[in-house]
Order: C-alpha cells, then sequence, then structure tokens
DNA sequence: CGAAGACCTATTGTATACAATTTGTGATCG
DNA sequence: CGATCACAAATTGTATACAATAGGTCTTCG
C-alpha cells in the first residue's frame, strides 16, 4: 500500500466488497477521493484497475457504478474460470514443487478448520479459498492466465452469496482441494485438470442455488 | 478518437505497433506525451490500457517498456486464446444471425483476395483476419471474453513475424474461416469450436515456423 | 398539459506545477 | 582498483485548477 493509487484502490475495493455500495450504484471520483484519502488524480487510476477487474463500470457517458450480475452472467465467468483455472491446475501439476505442495496443504488445513466450525466460519473459509486458488495460479506460472484470472474471482455477487452456501457445500469443497492436492502430489496433469474443471464447476451450482434461496427471501 | 486519452491510446499503440521501437526500449511518460500529442494526464491512461494489453509493461520501478515475448510465451498466449476463442466461435455458432454470417463471408472474401495476389498483401491479410475474429468474438455475446481476449490477440511479436508467412499458411488461414463460417450455416457449435480450436493451433505453428526462419538471418 | 429548448449544475477530462522516488554519476575511502 | 556513499538529474506520483461535457431542471410555446 505504498502509493496513493494503491490505497485508493485497496479501500475502494473493500468497500465495494463490503457492500457498503449496491449493485446499480452510482459512484463519482469525488467520493471516491473522500472514501480513499486522496485525490482524484490516483482514483481514477484506481478505479481504472477496478474495471479492468469488473468490480467497478463505467456508463457510456462516463460515469462509474457498481455492476451486477445476473446468474447467466454469473454462469459464463464460472465457465471462463473453469477453463482458465483447470489450465491452470495442470500447469501447476507439473511445476510445484513439494514443498510448494506442503503449503498448499496447510492453506487447506485452514480452510477444513473454518468448515468444521459450527456455524461455518464463512469468512475464514473464503480467505483459505482464495489463497489456495491464488497460489495454484501463482504456480502455473504465466503472467498472461494469471492475470486474466485475478478479473474472473472475487466477485462481489459470489462473496455476497457465499453465506448462503451449505455446510455440504463448504466440505465438498474441501474434499475437492484435498483431490487436487493428491493430483498435485502424483504430478498428474491431467487428474489436477479434471478435478479443478469439476471442483468449479460445483462451485457455480452452489452458487446459484445460495442465490436462488436468496432471491426468494 | 474523441477524447484526448483515445488519441494517446491509439497513438502509442500505432507507434508499438509499427515497430516503432524494439522490444526492450524503455519509453518515458513526456516521450509518449509528445508523441500523442498531449499531456502526461491522458498519456498515464493510455499506458494503463495498453499495460492491459500487454502492449507495454512496467518495471518493478515502474518504468515503461516495450516487452518481447519468448516463443515460449507465445505458444502459451495462442493456448490461451485457443481456449477461449473456441469458446466464442462455440457460442457465435448459435447466436449468428444469417446475415451477420453474410457479412463474416463478406469479410472472408476480402481476405480471400489478400491472399491471392503475388506477393500477398499481408497488411490487408492482417487487418481482414482481425475483423474476422473480431466479429466471431463479438457474435459470443460475452463482454467478459471479449475484454480477456483483446488483452491476447494483436501482440506485435505475431504481426511483426506475420510478413514471413509462406503462401501456403496464408491459404490454410482463409480455408479454416471458409469452414468455419460453414459451420456457423449449419449452426452447429461443436463443430464451430473445433475448427477454431484448430484453425489457432495452426497459426501457431505458422507463426512458430516463420519465428525460426526470422531467427537464423 | 406536454414537448422542446436553453440554461444551470454536476461530473468527468486535461494540463500543469510541484512532491517523491529512482537512477545515474562522481567523489571518497578502504 | 573496487565498493560505498552522497548528491544531482531524470522520472514517476499527486494535487489542484480549469475546461469540456453530460444531465437535469425550468421556462416557454404549441
Amino acid at each position: 500500500m505504498s502509493t496513493a493509487a494503491d490505497t485508493a484502490y485497496t479501500k475502494i475495493r473493500e468497500h465495494v466488497l463490503a457492500a457498503k455500495v449496491q449493485p446499480g450504484d452510482r459512484l463519482t471520483e469525488e467520493q471516491l477521493s473522500e472514501i480513499a484519502g486522496v485525490s482524484r488524480t490516483p482514483v481514477r487510476e484506481a478505479v481504472l484497475r477496478l474495471e479492468r477487474e469488473l468490480l467497478l463500470m463505467r456508463t457510456p457517458s462516463n460515469r462509474i457504478f457498481v455492476p451486477d450480475w445476473s446468474t447467466d452472467e454469473v454462469d459464463e465467468m464460472f465457465t471462463l474460470r473453469q477453463m482458465l483455472e483447470s489450465h491452470a491446475a495442470e500447469r501447476a501439476a507439473v511445476r510445484l514443487a513439494p514443498e510448494e505442495v506442503d503449503a498448499l496443504t496447510k492453506i487447506n488445513s485452514i480452510l477444513h478448520k473454518a468448515v468444521e466450525q459450527d456455524p461455518p466460519d464463512v469468512a475464514n473459509f473464503l480467505d483459505a479459498n482464495r489463497r489456495f486458488h491464488e497460489a495454484v495460479t501463482q504456480a502455473a506460472d504465466s503472467p498472461r492466465l494469471q492475470q486474466i484470472l485475478a478479473m474472473l474471482v472475487e466477485q462481489p455477487v459470489v462473496l455476497r452469496t457465499a453465506r448462503g452456501y451449505s455446510k455440504e457445500d463448504l466440505k465438498q469443497s474441501a474434499r475437492d482441494h484435498d483431490e487436487l492436492l493428491a493430483a498435485f502430489k502424483a504430478g498428474d496433469a491431467a487428474w489436477a485438470k479434471a478435478v479443478m474443471a469439476s471442483h468449479l464447476r460445483r462451485a457455480f451450482h452452489a452458487f446459484a442455488s445460495a442465490m436462488e434461496k436468496e432471491r426468494k427471501r
């Protein structure tokens, strides 16, 4: 968080992810510069980054707003993620050093613990989950892939809905990760790819049913 | 090209694509603002966009430079493009209206003509090729997909090398497009997907051998 | 009463001045 | 002679003032 632009990026991002603004809300650069505590110049830079990650969007006349995603759009995003992240897992499988697999295993044990709480500790689950997927993407060793995936994960709608996941959904996620770790230990790229693909597709359906429940309320 | 930032984006982009700067060259914001004829503020915005498309990159201390790509890295980029663009073709196949297919056919007949020239008109080939792929991506009707593909196509290294393509390479490309059009006319998503995948993989190999030839000189 | 147009206001876009940081250079010391 | 430090120059980062544009509102006229 060294430059003002980074500060602005982080603060605005948190502001959006914490759902302090609703989908459809308009935001002016001035409001954002108050939130971030810096002038409009670095805010503009931060907004460009957040647009790239689809956390903010602009109207045709360049007004900033918080986008909303339909279930269909989230479906499409998960489909893209599935293609790209299973490719990442495939590459990671032949690149991960044993100690890196150990590190991943540790992250997933934190995730397991979060799931076993009663009620499950969703915040910790999401954090461990993010770190797990980030590490896999990182291990794929492709800056392009990493950059692309950064814009597909951590969508507010997905994070918001996560609180509605059933305990069984969360448990299955943890088990998927376990199987991915087994594939990594075996250095089996095809296995890793298949597990990741099915993991993400399942995650989409968990999302869709949590979404459905939320919609009914 | 209405705003200064757009002007800057276009001019700097052309500057890079026209190979007026070499991979590895450093560029200062001031130099770029002279090239674009606007102040540093819109230049910075343009550079951020160009970074997103990987046409420019920054050092850890935020100096701007023109990146270079190894054959391996281009391989990886074509692999990503193959996944995403064959997915786009799959979606396009069930979405394209007959008159849109006609428009695509027209673009490809321009491409055919460019190939049949002696020597082939590579500039026109590349332009028609870009428009063809852009139209397919557009038809997939997924803003996310479109945004991602924008950063994978039109890499300087690929355009630069295109001049070394053999006439046979170019002809085959035109035939691939013809087959894609057939798949679109039939509304056959799986066919379209497969054709696009093989088209792009072939394109990579054409690139790789043109690259090899260039390297030997 | 409704539509069209002119204004006024809010918001984004750009230039510029200055601050902070990085890099290069040259002096100094071991 | 080489390393290290200090300082100077180049470059990027930020704030701010002003310009351009979009949006809304109020008036006027049919």
